[in-house]
DNA sequence: AACAGGAGCAACCGCACCACA
DNA sequence: ATGTGGTGCGGTTGCTCCTGT
């Protein structure tokens, strides 16, 4: 059903609030209350509609309102609970006390939004971007011409840790490729053409770091002998021995504590990132259908230290990489 | 110093939902 | 059951300030 806007009287003033309009509309709620937004302009003398005013009061007005920048303990539960709720701003803002539902909506887009995505993640789902494939050669290329940049005598620190920083960005997105991919291969079989894509990758990423001994590639294959990307049974879980993922340890846990093919992540009371402990802890309240697919290093024996929630950590990689991103920057 | 482009943010718009007559 | 008013919410716009050239 239709109904009019509530601001088309012709004569109501729209655009920025004036101090004067401010103290007014203060003024009349401190003595009076909001009652009904609609009659509020009058009572109170303001020419504006009552959406504007209830707008302006919610918004900016309210005593209770924290202003200033958002802390990182912030930051890090509205990337928890939007991976939760997604855009559901309301929902959020109930949980930092003092920061309004607009607030946090332009905090995201202006700030978290764009982190996400220059991480390589997809801000709605928090998912790795599936359009990896088409990504990386910028990243490789940005990589390649910092490496030309170090043959030159003019070449400053700020090359070499760009540099450092593209390789290790890029070298996180191909893990998040391989996981994502094979994930998302319910035959457990990725296909051959995923894997020769892959496979011709590889050499580019090397080429970028010619001078380390542990070159990505030798890392990534380390953890599974010889054995070709397209291996029969080869699993997620190949992937994810602490020694071959990038600093896989700084967040999936083994429950072994040992060298095992998979990873583990354990449910407690708290939900948070352990970074010493390398433990990722997920609320008991998120249930791992909820989270996604569950992942065995030796599927139909249960006692091989299975599931692993590796499909669900999805929605707490955000925070994930930026403790990485953190250490990376620190290291380089 | 002047200008252009981008970032950040307040405010607006329009739809959806709910309560009530 | 239906229509209407009030309010909440998410998306978008446009203004202001900042930064780089």
């Amino acid at each position: 059903m239709g109904r009019s806007p509530c601001c088309d009287e012709n004569g109501l003033k729209k655009g920025p609030w004036t101090l004067e309009e401010d103290q007014k509309l203060i003024q009349h709620i401190q003595q009076h209350g909001h009652g009904s937004w609609r009659a509020l302009p009058k009572l109170a003398g303001l020419n504006r509609c009552g959406k504007s005013c209830r707008l302006r009061w919610t918004n900016y007005l309210r005593p209770d309102i924290k202003r200033g920048k958002f802390s990182k303990e912030e930051e890090q539960t509205i990337l928890h609970l939007h991976s939760i709720l997604g855009n559901k701003w309301s929902a959020i803002a109930t949980h930092l006390p003092g920061r309004t539902d607009n607030e946090i909506k332009n905090f995201w887009n202006t700030h978290l939004k764009k982190k996400l995505i220059q991480m390589g993640f997809d801000p709605m789902t928090h998912q790795p971007r599936t359009d990896l494939v088409s990504t990386l050669p910028y990243l490789l290329a940005l990589a390649n011409m910092t490496d030309i940049m170090d043959h030159n005598q003019s070449l400053d620190e700020h090359a070499l840790r760009l540099q450092a920083e593209t390789v290790q960005l890029a070298k996180l997105q191909y893990l998040h490729f391989l996981l994502q991919t094979s994930n998302s291969s319910s035959s457990n079989n990725p296909s051959m053409k995923e894997n020769n894509q892959v496979i011709e990758l590889l050499p580019q990423l090397d080429n970028t770091n010619n001078n380390n001994p542990n070159s990505f590639s030798q890392e990534i294959f380390a953890g599974f002998g010889s054995q070709p990307l397209h291996h029969q049974n080869n699993m997620l879980s190949d992937f994810l021995d602490p020694q071959v993922s990038f600093n896989s340890q700084s967040f999936l846990h083994n429950e072994q504590g040992q060298g095992t093919n998979c990873a583990i992540i354990s449910q407690g009371d708290n939900t948070t990132f352990d970074h010493d402990s390398t433990n990722l802890i997920i609320p008991s309240s998120i249930t791992p259908n909820a989270m996604g697919t569950s992942i065995t290093s030796n599927p139909g024996d249960a006692s091989s230290s299975t599931s692993s929630y590796v499909g669900g950590i999805s929605s707490y990689w955000p925070e994930l990489f930026f403790e990485d991103t953190i250490k990376l920057q620190e290291l380089s």
